[in-house]
DNA sequence: AATGAATATTTCGAGAGTCGAAGTATTTGT
DNA sequence: ACAAATACTTCGACTCTCGAAATATTCATT
């Protein structure tokens, strides 16, 4: 059994600061959440059409119109329309974009490492399993909210050849 | 040495899910960050002043006054003045916001459940330790960025039996 | 007891971020 | 060839946040 009281103090004196991760950050640099996850899925996939962008960072189209339109006047994206369909419009990370994820990264990095460094070889090695577990757990917890349209898909017509 | 790739992507596929703590809750509900915390505060203290609360979410009083109008005028929490000091304000839960705040904490109650027992004995008692260091660190890191009123960092022991 | 400084809070106006609905442009299907 | 589908943007409304100025009360000093 849980001591409850004990837990939750401890949980809402600390949650705080893992809520905003903005301020981990001790670069001198305000993007917002949306903006720091565009950046670093640009960066993963190098380049990243609109509808992607916005399934991925959860958010409406349009939001993610928005996101782009000020990472673009900040210089760290650039957007362009694809060749082959007109329609699609594809954003890449500028020099100035990547130097800056790269900043991040390695910002981000060192706290890793300073978690790494803090444990023993044997936490280390259990850490792993224990986030999986966790996010499992969140997972699986967050398809009653999220998933909604994906049980609609199911039960959708199915093309019959 | 860490292995930067795999764990940043791990990192990255899942910290979305903790960066929306808003939608870990079941219950129908749209209340903004500083609102839970206000809530949750709330509940802590029984009784808190507007200063006060300021502080512990860490926004300014003005905002402070804005997040208390909408739970006041949303029926969760009852607003007076003090009568020692006519210029305090006191706020408390009403009925309605001490049962919104039960809903709530026994929602996260079930997740901490969750992961409690999908854990085993050892890995619970490392998971207490991993979050005493990583808080540690987090802790140390923002004192630079945020003010220091971090006055006393009471670090509890979690009871588990 | 009077008054200026200090304290606690609110009001106001502006800015950032988000979103749904309607609009534009391009491609697909028949 | 042209209506439907797709990819995206624009627009207006709304929420949340914040700093500066305003208000109200108490404290300190004379």
């Amino acid at each position: 059994m849980l001591d409850y009281t004990a837990l939750t103090d401890l949980f809402f004196d600390n949650i705080k600061k893992l809520f905003y991760p903005e301020e981990w950050i001790t670069l001198d640099l305000t993007l917002s959440k949306s903006e720091i996850f565009t950046m670093l899925l640009t960066d993963r996939h190098g380049e990243v059409i609109m509808s992607q962008l916005a399934e991925h960072i959860g958010v409406p189209m349009s939001t993610a119109t928005g996101v782009v339109e000020r990472l673009v006047k900040a210089g760290y994206i650039k957007r362009e329309r694809s060749e082959s369909d007109r329609r699609i419009v594809v954003i890449k990370l500028t020099d100035n974009g990547q130097e800056l994820v790269d900043k991040l990264k390695s910002n981000i990095y060192e706290y890793l490492q300073l978690i790494y460094d803090a444990l023993t070889e044997e936490e280390r090695q259990l850490l792993g399993k224990i986030f999986f577990k966790v996010f499992d757990i969140l997972n699986e917890r967050m398809i009653g909210k999220t998933n909604e349209s994906d049980e609609k898909k199911q039960i959708r017509k199915i093309e019959i050849d």
